[in-house]
DNA sequence: GTCTAATATCACTGCATACGAATGTTCGGT
DNA sequence: ACCGAACATTCGTATGCAGTGATATTAGAC
C-alpha cells in the first residue's frame, strides 16, 4: 500500500496530501479562474465565447486555460479551428460553486463583522 | 437588497463574489496553513505547541498565525504569556477538512492518471 | 525594576506567477 | 500555396508573498 512504503520517509503521507490540497487551492486563487470554471459549470464553450464573457487579454485567457488544463480541472477538444474547454474535474468545479455560493448568500444577508477588533494589536492589559 | 444597488456598477456583485472567493483559497494555498489549521481542529493550542507539531521558525508560524487570525480563519486567547489559537471560522476549517480527507483518500485508492496526455502539445493531426 | 520566556514585528531576499506585447502554430478556405 | 481566423507560446516585467534573521513587545517571576 501507498501508507506504508512512504511512512518512513522525511515527508510521510500527510506532507504529500497537504501539499496537493494546497496545490487545489493554489489553483482556485484566482478570481479569473474562477470565473472560467463557473462560466464552464453548464456548457462547454469555445476561447472566444469565454473570451466574450470574461473580461481579459486573449493571451492571458489562454494561460489561465492552459494551467487549468494541466492541473486536471478542465478537459478540452477540438473543432476545427475552435477548441472547446469543459470542466474535467468535478471535484473543483463543486468545490467552486459551493464557496461562490455561500459567499454569494453572506453578500445579501451580511452584516458587517466586528473587524476592527481584529486590526487592533494583541493588548490584553493596558 | 444589495444585489440590485450594485447592479449597474463596472464591478458587479459576482466579481465580488469571485474576489471574496479567490482570496479565501488563497489563504487556503499553503502547506503550512493548511498543517496549521488541521491542528487546531481538535482543540486549542498555543504557539509552542504548534510550532512542537509542525516544522518551521517562529517567526514564520506567527506570521502564517496573523495571516489566518486577520482573515477571521482563526481566533485566540491569552494565558498569560501564552496564546492559544483556535478554528474561528467553522467554513474555512469545514473546506480544509473536506478537501485533505477527499485527497487522503485519492492517495490510497489511487491509480496513476493518464496525465502524460496532458503533457504533450495540443496536436488533433499530425 | 530586572531578567527571562513567549510571541509579535520588521527588514530583507528569493521565488513564483499574473499580466501584456509580440510571435508562433494550427486549421479551414480559396 | 497562400491567407486569415482561432489559439497557443514565449519573453519581459512587475507584484505578491513565503521564508529567514534580527529586533521589539508582552507578561510573569524574583
Amino acid at each position: 500500500m501507498s501508507t506504508a512504503s512512504a511512512a518512513n520517509l522525511a515527508v510521510d503521507e500527510s506532507d504529500q496530501v497537504f501539499d496537493s490540497a494546497a496545490e487545489l487551492f493554489r489553483l482556485l486563487a484566482t478570481p479569473i479562474r474562477l470565473k472560467i470554471i463557473s462560466a464552464l459549470c453548464g456548457s462547454e464553450k469555445n476561447v472566444s465565447q469565454l473570451l466574450s464573457e470574461i473580461d481579459t487579454t486573449q493571451p492571458n485567457m489562454s494561460q489561465h486555460l492552459a494551467t487549468l488544463y494541466r492541473a486536471g480541472v478542465l478537459a478540452r477538444r477540438r473543432d476545427a479551428t475552435q477548441i472547446y474547454y469543459r470542466i474535467g474535474s468535478e471535484r473543483a468545479a463543486t468545490l467552486c460553486r459551493a464557496v461562490c455560493m455561500q459567499i454569494a448568500v453572506e453578500f445579501d444577508g451580511e452584516v458587517e463583522i466586528a473587524r476592527s477588533e481584529r486590526l487592533s494589536p494583541l493588548r490584553f492589559k493596558g
